[in-house]
Order: C-alpha cells, then structure tokens, then sequence
RNA sequence: GUGCCUAUAGCUCAGUGGUAGAGCGUCCGCCUGUGGAGCGGAUUACACGAGUCCGAUUCUCGUUAGGCACCCCA
C-alpha cells in the first residue's frame, strides 16, 4: 500500500523565516523594544485568538476581514485577531486597576482574512506602542517621538513622518456643504491619493455624486498642506474661518508641532499632510503614516493616531488613547532594497573542527572554555571526516573564526585560531583561546 | 467577492502530440591537517479530473493551488 505524501507547502499569504533572515529580523525587535522600553513602555502580550465578538465590535465592514477559526464543538465563535490595538482595548477594559496612563508595547502577530498580493500577507508581526487614558496632546507627541527615534536606531536616515488630524476631516462637511454621511467617502478617496493620484480621486469623488465645486473645495483643502507646516496653519484659518471643528484641529495639529519639536524631531523627519485619513478606523484625532522617501511605493511602514472611543464597544466610559504600530515586515522588505540588510547564515562566532576521534574530548572542553568566554561557539558535528571538509562547510555558513584542534595542538596545549576574514591563522594556548578569540571578533566588529 | 496569469525534481528553469533534461540542493561513498571544494553514486517531477486523439506532460474544458491587480485595508 502506498503511503501518502504530504507535500511540504505554505498556505498563501504566509511566509518562513529560515534563520538567515530571522537573525536580522530579531535584530531588528531587539532594537525596537530597547526604544520603546527608553520611552517608559511595558511589555504585554494577549491571545492570538479573541472572541469574535470582541474582534468585530458588531462593524459588518471588519467581519469580512477577520481571519474565522473553525471551532470547536460548543466553543463561542472565535477569530485571529487582526491587530494589537483592539485587544488592547479588551485589556484595557477588561482590567479597571490597571493604573492610567497606562503604557504598553506589543510584538504580536495579526491575521487578515483575505486573499493575500504583493506586499500584502495574511499574516505579519507588529510593533505597536500605546498610551491609554492621557488625553494630553503631550501624549500624542510622545508617540511620534518614539517612531522617530525606532526608525533613527534601526539605521533610516530619508523618511517622512506625515501627519493629520481626523478632526478637520470632521468639519469638512460643514465647510464644503455635503451632508456627514458622505464624509467617508471623501477619507476612503482621500486616504488613496498617494497611491493613485487626483484623476482617480476626482473620478471616485464624482462617482459619488460630489459637485465639481465641492470636490474643488476639497482638493483646495488638501493643497493647503503641501506648503510648509506654519503656513498650512495659517492658511487654513484663513479659508475655514468660523469653523469650530476645523480650529480645533489645526491647535491640536499646531500643538503637536510645537511638542515634537522639543522632543528632538527635526522639521526634517516630518510634514503636514491633509490626504492622510488611515482608512475608516476608529481613529478620532490625530494620525500619523511614515514611509521611506527612496521607496514610497512599499506603503506606510509605522502608522497610527488618536482613537479616544474604542473600548466605548466595551461598555466603559470613554478612555483616550494614542498609539502607533511599526510595519516591521514591510520595514524589513524596505531596508533589504536599500541594502542595509546583510544576510547571515549563522550567529555562530566560532566553530571548532572536529576530525581527529582521539581529539573530542580535547575539542569539547576548548569549546566550552570559549562558551563561558561568552563566544558563541559550537562544534563541527557532520559527517565530512576531513579538515577540509570541514572547514568548507564553516566557510559556507560564513562563520567568522574557526578553531583547528587536533593531535599536534593537543599534545602542545594549543589551538589554531583561524581569522577568516583576514585569513590568518594563529597558534594560540588553550588557556588564552577565548581571549584571542575575543580579540578577533573585536577586530571585525572595528572593521566594519 | 471580481478579473488576468501560472502549474514539469526540494529550488530555479529547459523540453516534447509517441511519458522528460540541466544547474543548484539533499543523502551516501572516496579524499591523512587547511579557503567557500573535488571525484563517484543515489534521490525525486509533468497538480487533479474529464474531453479530443491510435496515443495527451504537450491541445480543450473543469477543479484545485499559487501569483498579480481590483474591492477592502485597523
């Protein structure tokens, strides 16, 4: 009978990280949390897995994104949550006592339920940082503050922090005379603008039934934000005098400005930008999208902003909140394409060759000397039985310092110390091997 | 949910109306102690189902899977 084979595959829309990538990738996290713990973050972690309920909040639109689980017999409906940020509402409502302000980081995984395309998983991690329960705008600035510097230690230099508040979105109906519930129409098209330009926004304004005047006002409105930031402000009053919403979100936006400027964010990293919307969510003041200006076609790598009513689903009074979520995924596709990535098929620092069977015990013991010399250290544990065998598989995987331990070292105490890089090789006592090691290492580490 | 494209070995790809080949990889063997190997061997594939045909991996249709774009995107 023949035995069935089970086809070793992924499933579209996910991905591996074989551990070349993943090296770089942890790297990568390590950074992000030693910011956002500086910032005064802590750590949470919640379920991939929430109630469906919870995920939806009754919104129909989400439902349809929501990556469903089949469950089990008697189980309420659940769901893979979509974000961190919702969940964080269920903490947060969930757990009163939790002292407010109340600052969390998250790195989680997120499911999307839909057909997965270029630059588009159905499943990726996020970064996210928050701050529940301070309605201070000094919060908000705190958040663009932390994404700056997260991009800054991971080595970004061109990028462009754009920011908008969703309140002057609010007063456009007023200002423009098209009645509140179109306003989301005006978002969504407005929210593509980057991606498609304004013939295609115009022709999806007209579509929905907007007069050629009201989508003129509207593309005026937007143009005010492409001066510089000072002057959208003042131009703005000018042309939305008389609008309480829209006042009250050009201070807030002006406030901003002012507070991320002494937290050290140059004019340079960020700029005003009135087609920013970040979709329909259930954002209520300010929102923030950053993209890499050489490659702006990957999207938005950290996006987030004010949403001052979310765990309102959850029956709680109001809880303010502002957060941001770093796209560390399309992050890691954009500093591959600038080159600053370098792939590295093992951490390893050092191997020791093992081809002498009269040696190992000589070979474990130097590698243990080298592990509690905080080397990261393993030993050749193949089947090649030569030096030379060997030592291709340790040039493959590019590790940086091989140990030649045999007979002849055995019988002088000493190990050969091979600095690949500079392809030197030194003889060196066993007692100092650690320390030579060290010294190797070290000097790569000032070579580059 | 809609549309377009694709499906040959683990991967990247050739090729043919008379059932297939390479490179890389993997595994095994050989190579006494020194630079990304060498030599020998093994491994494995026409996604599935129907139709046309003497004969289909090749042509047609369907299914499934994958890619891309739209929709949507917290």
């Amino acid at each position: 009978m023949k035995r069935k084979i089970i086809k070793p595959s992924l499933a579209s829309g996910f991905r591996d990280y074989l551990p070349d990538e993943m090296a770089e990738f942890q790297r990568m996290t390590d950074i992000i949390r030693g910011v956002f713990e500086r910032y005064g973050f802590s750590p949470l972690d919640t379920p991939g897995i929430e109630r469906l309920e919870i995920l939806t909040g009754g919104d129909k639109n989400f439902k349809k994104q929501i990556f469903t689980t089949s469950k089990e017999r008697g189980d309420v409906p659940l769901a893979l949550r979509f974000d961190l940020t919702v969940p964080l509402a269920r903490v947060a409502a969930q757990y009163p006592a939790l002292k407010k302000p109340f600052k969390r980081y998250q790195f989680g995984k997120v499911w999307r339920g839909e057909k997965a395309q270029a630059g588009r998983l159905r499943e990726f991690l996020q970064c996210d940082v928050d701050i529940v329960g301070s309605r201070s705008g000094m919060a908000d600035a705190e958040i663009i503050s932390v994404a700056y510097e997260t991009l800054k230690a991971l080595g970004m230099e061109n990028f462009t922090i754009k920011i908008n508040n969703r309140k002057l979105f609010d007063a456009l109906p007023e200002a423009v005379s098209f009645p509140e519930k179109k306003k989301e129409s005006v978002i969504r098209a407005l929210d593509k603008l980057d991606k498609t330009g304004w013939k295609s926004v115009r022709d999806s304004l007209r579509a929905d039934k907007f007069t050629k005047k009201q989508i003129d006002k509207i593309a005026d409105f937007v143009a005010t934000g492409a001066v510089s930031s000072r002057e959208t402000f003042a131009a703005l009053r000018r042309k939305f005098s008389g609008s309480l919403k829209m006042e009250s979100g050009i201070a807030e936006m002006e406030n901003l400005a002012k507070n991320i400027s002494v937290l050290g964010v140059p004019e340079s990293a960020w700029k005003i930008d009135l087609s920013v919307a970040r979709g329909l969510g259930y954002y209520t003041g300010s929102v923030f999208e950053t993209i890499i200006n050489d490659i702006p076609g990957i999207g938005s790598v950290c996006g987030g902003g004010r949403y001052d009513n979310l765990v309102e689903r959850f029956g709680q009074a109001s809880l303010p909140a502002v957060g941001i979520s770093v796209g560390i995924a399309r992050l890691f596709t954009a500093m591959t394409e600038l080159g600053m990535i370098k792939k590295r098929p093992a951490l390893t620092e050092a191997i020791i060759l093992n081809f002498d069977a009269a040696c190992e015990e000589y070979v474990q013991s130097i590698a243990s000397d080298l592990r509690k010399g905080d080397v990261r250290t393993e030993i050749y544990l193949g089947n090649e039985e030569t030096l030379k065998g060997q030592l291709a598989y340790a040039l493959n995987r590019e590790i940086p310092v091989v140990l030649v331990a045999g007979s002849d070292e055995k019988a002088r105490n000493t190990v050969q110390i091979k600095n690949i890089a500079a392809r030197i090789q030194t003889e060196t006592s066993i007692k100092d091997a650690a320390r030579k090691v060290k010294e190797v290492l070290g000097k790569k580490v000032l070579m580059i």
